[in-house]
DNA sequence: TCCATTATATGATCGAAATCATATTTGAAC
DNA sequence: GTTCAAATATGATTTCGATCATATAATGGA
């Protein structure tokens, strides 16, 4: 349920909490206590500047971990509001760093878990930058990113679903795909 | 020169190199023997699908450390190869796999390191995907982000300097930001 | 089984941003 | 001081993808 290494923590290091829509996980400048795991729901990530301006600085969805950097700094730098009704695991940061420190194969699990992550966003920020549409959709069908439906892979590479099965009709078109059942496609 | 945590590790842990343009840095199934850091230059990761495909990963610019996820893995997933001239610290896995293990406050800095950039990703990502173009440069200046000139700003936010420019003279037209010197802006 | 919902799919239109072009300003190099 | 390259800036045009609309097929629940 809890990704690795976090499955591994002692029950008490942690507790599933629900929040309503519109509350706070937590809040600019408090703690910080915690890091959080998205089992439901929809987290958005806010910072407000200077002159009051609100900016999003990320949108948490279900099966995400965030706030982890807040491991490392002595105040959470934004705010976080649940946009729908959400399920959380809070995981206490002071048994993580706790674990970190005593737990070697803990520590370096999580660092691998970073280190992928990392991987997959230089990888996503890549794929986002293939232009036009329909070689974003080839190169996403090349890697075999299709593995749930037609809209989840418009999300994951940034386009709207239906200039993904407009570009997905032109692969076809064009003999560089073929398809195999509907919403699925391999490479010709 | 080299970003914390690695310049704490030993002399000998690592080496300077240089590479011609078109040169492979390492190769799909290598090693993994190390983790680099580019100092000038560009290095772009590239896999090659079962069709032949060639799937850009990611583009290292200076600064950056690249093929990190390596220090958890059997085996590079892809290719490396320079796009331009460049100048690469090589450094060892193995040594950084034991300073992980021998020296906590390495690890712990690594690890941080790791969660930051994460951070870092998911900011650009959210960014990057504020629309309409005007919406998204306001956001950067308010955060701060202009901190060279427009055109690498432009880069960082996945505009064209053009489209970068324009959204500029408007938000100081609507009044939103005011003009402090060429190139430099603030909020009104 | 029927109904509601979601995924698939394509058509029409529009607008935003890319592209191409050009001018000016500035700073660095010689 | 002059030259050259890079950054700033704006204009014209085009194109790609978003948006809005609609239809069908599949899926899950009552």
């Amino acid at each position: 349920m809890l990704p690795s290494p976090f499955n591994e923590l002692d029950k008490n290091a942690y507790a599933a909490k629900t929040y309503d829509e519109g509350e706070f996980v937590f809040r600019q400048n408090d703690g910080p206590y915690s890091i959080y795991f998205l089992q439901t729901g929809i987290v958005q990530l806010e910072r407000h500047t200077a002159h009051g301006d609100k900016v999003i600085i990320h949108r948490a969805s279900e099966g995400q971990t965030f706030a982890e950097a807040s491991l490392f700094s002595e105040a959470y730098h934004c705010d976080a509001v649940t946009i729908t009704h959400s399920q959380i695991i809070v995981l206490q940061k002071s048994a993580i760093l706790n674990a970190m420190r005593t737990n070697l194969h803990f520590a370096e699990t999580l660092t691998a878990r970073f280190a992928h992550q990392v991987q997959a966003y230089r990888h996503s920020l890549e794929i986002r930058s293939t232009r036009p549409a329909i070689e974003r959709v080839y190169t996403a069908i090349a890697q075999g990113m299709l593995t749930s439906d037609v809209i989840s892979l418009a999300t994951e590479i940034g386009l709207t679903h239906e200039a993904t099965y407009r570009a997905l009709s032109e692969l076809i078109a064009a003999g560089r795909i073929r398809k195999t059942a509907r919403g699925k496609y391999s490479l010709a």
